[in-house]
RNA sequence: GUGGGUGUAGCUCAAUUGGCUAGAGCACCAGAUUGUGGCUCUGGUGGUUGCGGGUUCGAACCCCGUCACUCACCCCA
């Protein structure tokens, strides 16, 4: 039997209720803070991500699906040569602001607020909250500098937590600083790490030339003790960093957001400068951040527009899904959608006669159906309890005569017969529907 | 990519540790006086024990391989 790919996963029509909660809080909220959403293409060129993400991380080297298509026929050889590389996207921040640029948003109006909703790709090992499709909800405020705009989206990636259910969240914030102040905190790191550099773990010895910054994110034990005597990137911020940083935590402040402040929090991709955070949850096992985000103020620019400050985030819809099902919230209630008739029919032959009633309920919107398969009218009834409709319409020969129905309350049970004129009417006036 | 754990009916799990025709609960289907759901009762369908090989008189059980799922490393949502 052919299966779904490893790290994918159906989403059956039982979850889907689920699914949908969220996606209508997340679109709700975004619209309340100012945010219109947009949809880029599943697959871009594989250099929008090379250039954005960097060249030297992990979902760049290994994780990326990449694939060329099949030589166009062509009578330029020429073309024929060029085949394009196309990447799954793993991420979406450098798509969206490539659709900024391209679309020349950003002389429209250079300030833009924008928000997704959508599946992404990364060739990893599944496991608990990881999977290789996965779906994010992220905001980009392209075109701000100002530290309240950092404080504005993390206000909003709070509230809608909070919105949907979702208690137990903590905020981890730092700054990385930008490029200038960066590289001076890499040498100051780069030194005190050499000095201890046989007690470190063969990964993070490499990290020393790599990365130096995520020995800080080590998650060995000795490697975590070193970092933690490690000097914080704090004291190595040039004014402006250290101005903008003071600013956004002033912000969560005064908004009454609270924060845990993290000096080994490091970021997965190359073009974060600045604020970075993450959101964890306790109930998600070791992959705990139900999102993370930052400032990116160089990405505009590396991309092709005119240089201008953005941030945003991302969180993971499985993550947020399965941290919502950990806690269990009793306030939490999710109604699926369900038909409210369902017409039963005593004998085969008036099949016919049923469907006609479920077109006629269906094209007054009221949700109806019937069985196709012939069934008693025991099975029937079965079915159309275990689908919890509200009531069942029964025709029978001996109602037809009468041009009458059976109208069958599921509930309590009740039954009386009414005139088929009426049916609808009785719906209305009952204020059945 | 590396390591651990687990694969028996649609689902959750048994099978006296190598021995009868691989069982149970739930689910599903049918029936319990002739046109009626839920509760109860009765019966029924459903398994190449993930797959392939090996050891053995005999394998769900032991060995090898393989695949899948799962957790963790790594990394990240």
């Amino acid at each position: 039997m052919i299966k779904a790919p490893t790290g994918t996963n159906d989403i059956l029509p039982d979850r889907i209720p689920l699914w949908r909660y969220v996606e209508e809080h997340a679109r709700k909220q975004c619209a309340l803070y100012g945010y219109r959403e947009i949809r880029t293409p599943i697959f871009e060129s594989t250099q929008l991500f090379v250039r954005s993400i960097g060249e030297v991380t992990d979902i760049v080297e290994k994780e990326m699906y990449t694939f060329q298509p099949k030589v166009e026929r062509s009578d330029n050889p020429a073309k024929e040569n060029s085949r394009e590389s196309f990447t799954l996207r793993p991420e979406l921040t450098a798509p969206v602001v490539r659709a900024y640029l391209e679309h020349h948003l950003d002389r429209e109006q250079k300030s833009q607020k924008l928000f997704y909703l959508g599946p992404l790709f990364r060739h990893e090992r599944p496991q608990k909250g990881r999977f290789r499709q996965f779906h994010q909800l992220g905001v980009e405020a392209l075109g701000f500098s100002n530290p309240l705009v950092d404080v504005e989206i993390i206000n909003l990636a709070q509230s809608f937590l909070k919105t949907i259910g979702l208690d137990g969240c903590v905020l981890k914030i730092n700054s990385i600083g930008c490029p200038e102040c960066r590289t001076g905190y890499r040498n100051v790191l780069r030194k005190y790490f050499a000095g201890h550099k046989d007690q470190l773990c063969a990964n993070c010895r490499e990290r020393l030339d790599r990365n130096v910054f995520r020995i800080l994110d080590c998650k060995n034990k000795q490697c975590y003790e070193i970092a933690a005597r490690a000097e914080p990137i704090n004291n190595s911020l040039c004014a402006g960093c250290r101005t903008h940083f003071d600013a956004v935590l002033a912000g969560l402040e005064k908004n009454g957001l609270s924060y845990q402040l993290d000096h080994h929090l490091v970021r997965g991709f190359d073009y974060y400068t600045r604020t970075i955070f993450e959101i964890t949850h306790s109930a998600l096992g070791a992959q705990d951040a139900v999102g993370g985000g930052g400032r990116y103020d160089n990405l505009i620019a590396e991309l092709g527009g005119s240089p201008a400050g953005a941030t945003g985030w991302a969180l993971g819809l499985e993550r947020i899904i399965l941290a919502l099902e950990a806690v269990k919230n009793s306030n939490l209630i999710i109604q699926p959608d369900k038909l409210k008739v369902f017409v039963a029919s005593v004998t085969q032959e008036l099949g016919s006669e049923s469907f006609a009633l479920v077109s006629e309920l269906r094209k007054k919107n009221i949700a109806a159906d019937m069985d196709y398969e012939g069934r008693s009218l025991k099975a029937q009834m079965r079915l159309a309890n275990k689908q919890e409709v509200s009531y069942v319409i029964i025709l029978g020969p001996e109602e037809l005569t009468k041009n009458a129905v059976k109208l069958k309350n599921m509930q309590s049970g009740q039954e009386s017969e009414v005139q088929r004129d009426d049916l609808f009417d009785l719906f209305l006036k009952k204020n059945m529907i």
